[in-house]
DNA sequence: TACAGCCTTGTAATCGATTCCACGAGGAGG
DNA sequence: CCTCCTCGTGGAATCGATTACAAGGCTGTA
């Protein structure tokens, strides 16, 4: 493959002219540029990115390290991650921790030897030494929708308290007092948060969260069924189940399938961390939406200020409730849109980009 | 960041040396090495993988273009590669060139910017140029899922023939006779092929597939709808839609609910591409699954057989069908197993990992 | 004792870019 | 006509690794 002084020697310049032509530094003569775009021209020449990274010290490069590429809520957020970072002049390598610490340090150790400008998170745990060592030495980081707290790195995440709060109120709404959540891994806060949002949402309505109704999962599909089957074993089982995220509201459904019963009619059933296929699964799922595609966009952004020696900020975007059927009818169901879809999360809008 | 000269000082001993002990060169004596180590340990040094790339030419980097990532076919396919590229020492930087040419071009032309190792290409039509000259370059290349006629590449891919043979025996058996399909783009083998199979399973039935019945779709979700409305529209409506991609068969899902008719009773859907939420859309979508997870893995073998100076090879894998309810009721359905799940692609199996 | 051969080590070239610095040519101003 | 600037250009250092080559020390054998 041509390198610069085949360049040089074919434009009859220097390499340090082919640069500057390269970087359109102002200071070379209109001959000098057109013998030199020819030149490139006719070798194919394509500069050398990773010697560019070694001399300059920046790759142009960001890291992203998710907890599971299978979960349809990180695949859009890595979605709108590589989309912003291109527009913005960045490639993006993904990381795919699979919910496990060991992957997750794996990746950012691979990510930072290979001096990438910025890293992305969503940590699957309370922060390896790795990680935090990493942010201590001021490597550029974000944290998104999950986040480590004490360690100084900008988060950008969705709140769901208010949603949390307008889906209990919908429950107690239609008669449902026994309620149960399947929560995440106590170590992420996505995890711990979402059932204190519930317990105090479940407490303004003058209901109490017993811990038998507290079962614990690890984000994924076959937790989700474990946890609801023990909830179906429980002497009084709750009339609803709600998950903390998607994967184990698929789970949830398994589970209740698999006993024969029917969702909302015998339990009702809802989810954190909308997505197209609700809309689609037997019955419709009622699901708390994020803003999933902004939330990337922010990260980056955020990032991207960092890199760039901007001061980075926190962004918090509200999370807002998708009624749909599976908690049983309420006449309510316009109060979200015609049909329960969300704009952004609609497989409908997705597909026009 | 500590570099090697850093290390070399703290051990008193040259940078050759150190570099020796961190490639595990023979000749070096224990007292060196263990110096070196101890100062690797107390500088917490790291290679720099730029710089090394440079030296030696190699990045240990696989590029992975693919059309759509969320599609979860791709998805699968994605995840898959990177954990068969991570247990050979390899890292994955994934493409995702959105079914459109411009951006699939971007990737690829950023990828060898970077100098990966290969390339693992889905392609989205049929071929540009820049892709076409980096084959005959010698970049080590393999096509995965689609490929380009006439270009000494290696593919990967699942042979659905057979799968769409038994899907439309099925279909006839059930007394289906106005059968359509929504094709994808002409410019891919997966878009051409799936009907030339459909046509020909057809035939065997003495079925015709008139051109009314072929719909145009672009492998995403809103054509599939467009394509069905039409279908609709026809003076006389086809009663079974075989959707070539799981997306589509989605759009083509909402199309019929949107007019109030419901699946299987008013039309019968069915889709190439099989995934874990098939199982829970009312009713359960019939579909052809292929063993996604194993191309994956068998196209990063071959890839990097290739890389490493060896003879890739190319490889073919049967698709199967995975009878479920979208198609009308059969008594057959325990042919493909108690519940019509698959293995490898059950979203049970998905967790366990 | 002398020499051959092995083991260990360091010096320096190299990969392909960017960029500091010096230099020569040419124009403007005194 | 001389000086001073500006502009365009090339030489060479540099980024952080790997590796060919040379050289020194040691052992063993004649």
């Amino acid at each position: 493959m041509a390198s610069i002084k085949d360049v040089a020697a074919e434009a009859g310049v220097s390499v340090a002219t082919v640069s500057r032509v390269l970087n359109d530094h102002p200071s070379v003569s209109a001959d000098a540029r057109t013998r030199v775009l020819a030149a490139v021209e006719a070798l194919g020449y394509r500069p050398n990115a990773v010697a560019r990274s070694l001399r300059t010290d920046q790759t142009r490069t960001l890291g992203l390290v998710i907890s599971d590429v299978m979960n349809p809520y990180f695949t859009e957020l890595a979605r709108s991650v590589e989309e912003e970072a291109r527009a913005l002049g960045y490639s993006v390598i993904i990381g795919n921790a699979d919910e496990r610490p060991d992957l997750q340090d794996h990746h950012v150790r691979t990510l930072l030897d290979r001096r990438i400008d910025g890293l992305l998170v969503s940590p699957t745990d309370g922060g390896s030494p790795l990680m935090l060592d990493a942010a201590r030495a001021g490597t550029p980081m974000v944290f998104v929708d999950r986040w480590i707290p004490g360690v100084d790195v900008p988060v950008v995440r969705a709140d769901g308290r208010a949603a949390v709060r307008d889906l209990v109120a919908h429950l107690h709404r239609l008669g449902h007092r026994r309620l149960a959540i399947i929560a995440g891994p106590a170590a992420t806060t996505t995890g711990s948060e979402r059932v204190e949002a519930f317990r105090e949402a479940l407490g303004a309505c003058g209901i109490d969260l017993p811990d038998a109704y507290i079962g614990q999962g690890d984000f994924k599909a076959e937790s989700g069924r474990r946890v609801t089957e023990g909830f179906l074993d429980l002497p009084e089982p709750p009339e609803v189940v709600f998950a903390a995220d998607n994967l184990m509201a698929l789970g949830a459904l398994d589970a209740v399938r698999a006993r024969g019963l029917r969702v909302p009619d015998d339990i009702a059933l809802a989810a954190f961390d909308d997505i197209p296929w609700f809309v689609h699964t037997d019955p419709p799922i009622t699901a708390i939406a994020q803003p999933t595609g902004e939330l990337g966009r922010a990260a980056v952004r955020a990032l991207v200020d960092r890199i760039e020696g901007r001061a980075p900020r926190s962004v918090t975007l509200p999370a807002r409730l998708v009624v749909r059927r599976s908690c049983g009818e309420s006449g309510e169901s316009a109060r979200t849109g015609a049909d329960g879809q969300s704009g952004e999360n609609s497989a409908r809008n997705r597909s026009q980009s």
